[in-house]
DNA sequence: CATAAGCGTGATATAACATAACAGCCTCGG
DNA sequence: CCGAGGCTGTTATGTTATATCACGCTTATG
């Protein structure tokens, strides 16, 4: 369990190796999805140089659960909530790439899961949602 | 290589260029998902010889709703009801990579829209689950 | 015929994303 | 001392995707 100090807030703040730190905090501070390799420009005053650097610390940052991966973007943001288990969404604006992480409730999950056909058990979600965020409504048209 | 089967009128069928259809017909006689790269490799045959031209023609199928992308593969996969609207979602396995294409009801539709939050108008749904079909079930242990 | 527009395609080059593989340096325990 | 394990650095390469220009064909238009 947990062996590390007593946490006083709603994570367990799992200890972070510097690199996993560096590139947590540059993710944290952009507060909107990079891909590796802007991370990358972003931390080599930090001293990392080169991608595998930058990609190790985002898979175990992943692991963690502080850090997701935007799938129809190939890239990456710092959990809205500090860490989270696999129970999460986006949805993204289309036109200025604004990302709003939605925490799914149990419910919500398992009936994700419940899509599934009987074939396959199902484990885990990956849901994106686009569409348009307040701000570019107004001036957008529809997409097709 | 005839891509155009008169199937009993359910789509309307759109017609098709000669290099879409040869690149339709290769991932529907796959019946898996495909790389571009991979597609390329199979249908060099036909002539296609470069990335571009590959691109082109899945980018085309998938406005006519005939080619999925498997976000999370990176992968290109041929509807499996012929062709269809954005109400799809897709269950893979994780351990063989099997897929299978799932149709959502406009009330799944609809409930996974509305997860979407106040301040971003959902359009548009990218939903994949991940788990294990039952042949792979009783081989694998947890993923983690 | 000449010209131009539209479309599908061919081809070159490069950009963007991701990982394999190996090497060095710690610290810890035997 | 020595080896194991964790973390990082580094080189090289593999994989995915697009920008850009060029060519040939068909269809108006004059
Ligand atoms: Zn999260
Ligand atoms: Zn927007
Ligand atoms: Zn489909
Ligand atoms: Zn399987």
């Amino acid at each position: 369990m947990n062996a590390t100090h007593h946490h006083s807030g709603k994570h367990p703040a799992p200890k972070l190796s510097p690199n996993q730190s560096k590139i947590l905090g540059c993710l944290r501070e952009a507060g909107e999805p990079m891909s590796a390799y802007a991370i990358l420009d972003h931390v080599r005053n930090d001293g990392i140089a080169h991608p595998p650097t930058v990609y190790r610390a985002l898979n175990d940052l992943m692991k963690k659960g502080m850090v997701h991966r935007l799938e129809s973007r190939s890239a990456f943001i710092a959990c809205g909530d500090g860490a989270c288990d696999g129970r999460f969404a986006f949805a993204i604006c289309r036109a200025c790439d604004k990302v709003v992480e939605i925490h799914l409730s149990k419910g919500d999950q398992t009936r994700l899961l419940g899509l599934a056909p009987a074939e396959i058990v199902p484990e885990q979600v990956t849901l994106e949602i686009t569409g348009l965020c307040e701000a570019c409504a107004p001036v957008q048209a529809a997409p097709v």
